[in-house]
DNA sequence: GACTTTGCACCTAGGTGCAAACCT
DNA sequence: AGGTTTGCACCTAGGTGCAAAGTC
């Protein structure tokens, strides 16, 4: 409703595994090209005690639905390789070291719009924004649990609010990612930057934007009595 | 869930008006307190074109559904005096001055977690934080529709999701407000402000946080050349 | 040495009343 | 003169990577 659709979403791929009874449900990964200038660098997703979210957003289009069976969606994710990885700065590249540490089953976060029809999840991209990403074990705000120097992938569970409570489960593959607690891969960091509205702060200085370089205006009502030869200026400028 | 009960909503009294079929369900003002501080000066609500929340947000404890029922919980406005108001200055007070518009049906402000069960709408209280009103007849947002300087009340009505589609109402007599394109009584101003966190920037200033008088981070770079007296001062003090 | 934690500057996003300008 | 609109400073609330300090 209040979320357009990308050229960008619309030509993203089918998924790539499907699990469960066949049927006609399709789900498409939005921001599909950015997902992947990620993966093809080795995505970092970054974790805190606190909970920190994904970036890219894990956002899919569902259709296939029937507008009027209630469904239940939720994300979980999949401990990819049973082994604990680590950066090698010389060869710009993730090494796999050792077994890595035993996985419990994945939390869920079920998207809270659940449970709705299926014309509701249809109508517009469902946005798992919400999912924060926690490596306290101990966790108790719901986040989802991950281990550090490990890889996963998202997995987006629909379910049929019925009697059999049929599951269909749909996972991509551009979605992988290695879970760290500061970022190893220069330019993963640099293309968050680039990327993510809420790093503009780290942004390459863009000329265009020096705004936040000005005196804000409480300050600037003092401004004549410590700087009277500008004030002068100024009121000669005015004339 | 993320949302406490005061002893202020749980001595809230019981609703005023009832329509509908007899039954066990409840409802419960939140924030009882200091609704109706505002009631007691004459509430205003301000209404824009582009739709500004109430203050205080209307907010209910729900009890007495059934937990495994459906129901869709909304609010709509009341127009409960057909006239026009004016607020004499001279007077201090609010007088009718003629018959005031002809009033369409409310819009509906469907709460957006319905429809949900029983046990969803009891588990915490249901807040209508998001609800915006206009005075633009055309509005196109969604948002409530009101003619200014006219009185109204909310009513919250819960809905069963059966064939009957049953409609409980309920409404609170210190809820009602005067819609108004800017405030008219000071005291409401004041108050307003006083309770809002929004409008924090305007109390009187209580001296304990003057933080943003000072100087951000990246002009303070630039002070030493500029105030090369408070530098030495600074350095001097570092010694 | 290889991670992990913490406080922080800097953003996004959007809710306030104010004051000046704008209507009729 | 009474009511409305608009831009704005000032907040709340919370999402970023950074750098320094902490851990093992």
């Amino acid at each position: 409703m209040n979320r357009s659709f990308s050229i960008d979403s619309i030509l993203a791929r089918k998924p790539k595994r499907k699990i469960g009874e066949d049927r006609l449900i399709r789900v498409f990964l939005q921001s599909a090209n950015l997902w992947r200038r990620f993966h093809s660098l080795g995505t970092e997703m970054i974790v805190t005690k606190s909970g920190r979210r994904m970036f890219p957003t894990l956002s899919v289009i569902i259709a296939g639905l029937d507008p009027v069976k209630n469904y239940v969606v939720m994300v979980d994710l999949e401990c990819i390789e049973l082994k604990r990885f680590r950066y090698s700065f010389h060869q710009s590249k993730w090494i796999s070291t050792g077994p890595g540490e035993s996985e419990l089953p994945s939390r869920m976060f079920v998207h809270s719009d659940s449970p709705a029809r299926g014309a509701h999840w249809m109508r517009s991209p469902v946005s798992f924004d919400k999912m924060k990403l926690t490596n306290n074990q101990l966790d108790n705000n719901g986040h989802i649990i991950v281990n550090s120097m490990h890889k996963y992938r998202p997995r987006v569970h629909v379910i049929e609010q019925d009697e059999a409570k049929t599951r269909h489960t749909f996972s991509f593959e551009e979605t992988e990612f290695i879970a760290v607690t500061a970022y190893q891969n220069h330019r993963i960091t640099s293309l968050k930057i680039e990327s993510n509205p809420f790093a503009k702060g780290f942004r390459e200085c863009e000329v265009q934007d020096m705004a936040h370089l000005q005196v804000p205006a409480n300050f600037q009502s003092v401004l004549p009595f410590i700087f009277p030869y500008f004030a002068n200026l100024a009121a000669n400028a005015e004339q």
